[in-house]
DNA sequence: CCATCAACCTTACGATGTAAGGCAACCATA
DNA sequence: TATGGTTGCCTTACATCGTAAGGTTGATGG
């Protein structure tokens, strides 16, 4: 609450850190610039100089939390030593739930961004990675990324859907950028780079979501079946 | 836009209308009440006759659009005549996605509500019901439930979660309204019954979420695991 | 003919995000 | 040591939001 006495600077670090404890306290709609200014003993303009707007702050928020999943998930080791693919995975699942518990409000707010954190590829790579690491073929480990998608996460469906990313991925990535980007995310480059060229019906892209939808959608109904019997 | 001419008088449904089609071309961030008001050739206070508030027009927007899902998903009879359970559930689900495609916010508007419209409570119990006449178990059919949960709307986890009511269900239910209840929604009535009896481990009430993130989970994986091999 | 009332409008206020610019402390260079 | 820039925070002001309070109008029924 009052942090007045010797006062250490702001920095993007600090208010983000103090947004995401101002939202887990009150939610986000207390998150306003005024109030997360006052929590930090200072005027609201004073963010500005580490922020460039709110959309910005939200985005560093989400990125925060995207990073403490990162982060509790377990680094980023391929073969976590002698761990089965399902362990390691169910391990993984039910690490990141316990973050997003603590944080409720972060599905919500994701879905509003309008692009996708950096770290939530990584995250995704790593599942891609253990599941190639086991011996999925790229077609079947796509189709198991999308059938957990969001499952711990909890946020709406469709990230990587063409509506949110506005064109499609490698439109908006610079050549540069690209390389860094098989570097950071080998597993999930290595799978589009097979999908592209495996789609049978290339009409909707590589990443069909009805497709994606009624692969989940049966392998439930597939498991529940077994399990009524 | 310019419904100008012969202005027939304002509604809930109308302006509630009105309010849908808006986020549907714009986004809910569009959504104000004095841009709502101009796309019906009226003024923002006017709106105030027929709803008390935002929040009762964002509780009325997603009340619509869950109407509009239980339409789509086909009625109430439980038997579908001679459909199998999958092929019902199945249906009913694809149906149900086509309408959250058409209103890709409502997840997100959702998940900032604070009481969940009755007809989601219907649309659960009609799959509760499909499965219970499948011969499901009540334990497994409420596991089924969540399984699925928000797979075909996309919202974010836990609607059913104490976090959400405030307080358990029991408690702000007036016991005449218990009645109603039973009737509208009897499969669900039924499986809460049986399941307060059943829970081995009560320390977390009858809707342990932690015990229905890991069954999905399991079916998932196990899925999986079988399609791998 | 006029009182009533519902439907709609006008005005105004507090809260929000943020543009524009001010001020004070620090720091390198002359 | 003096000077001019840079950095970090603050003050003021404005457009936009939800909405409280009360005014206007046109239909209706006594």
């Amino acid at each position: 609450m009052a942090a007045k006495a010797v006062r250490q600077p702001l920095s993007r670090e600090r208010v983000l850190a103090a947004a995401v404890a101002l939202a887990d306290a009150e939610g986000v709609k207390a998150l306003t610039m005024r109030r997360l200014a006052a929590d930090l003993g200072v005027e609201a303009m004073s963010l500005y100089h580490h922020l460039p707007a709110k959309e910005a702050l939200l985005d560093g928020v989400v990125e925060t939390v995207v990073a403490e999943i990162g982060a509790a998930v377990g680094g980023n080791s391929t073969n976590g030593g002698n761990e089965d693919w399902r362990t390691r995975l169910r391990r993984q699942f039910l690490a990141a739930r316990q973050i997003m518990l603590r944080h409720p409000w972060v599905p919500g707010l994701l879905g509003s961004r309008r692009t996708i954190p950096v770290g939530l590829y990584a995250y995704y790579d790593g599942i891609v990675g253990t599941l190639l690491g086991a011996g999925f073929s790229h077609r079947l480990a796509h189709r198991a990324m999308h059938a957990f998608g969001s499952l711990p996460l909890g946020f709406a469906q469709e990230i990587f859907s063409p509506s949110s990313a506005g064109g499609s991925m490698e439109d908006d990535v610079a050549e540069a950028d690209l390389a860094a980007m098989a570097e950071a995310l080998p597993h999930l480059t290595a799978m589009v780079a097979t999908e592209i060229h495996d789609v049978t019906d290339p009409t909707l892209g590589w990443c069909d979501g009805q497709t994606e939808f009624e692969f989940t959608l049966d392998l439930l109904l597939d498991g529940l079946e077994r399990l009524r019997a």
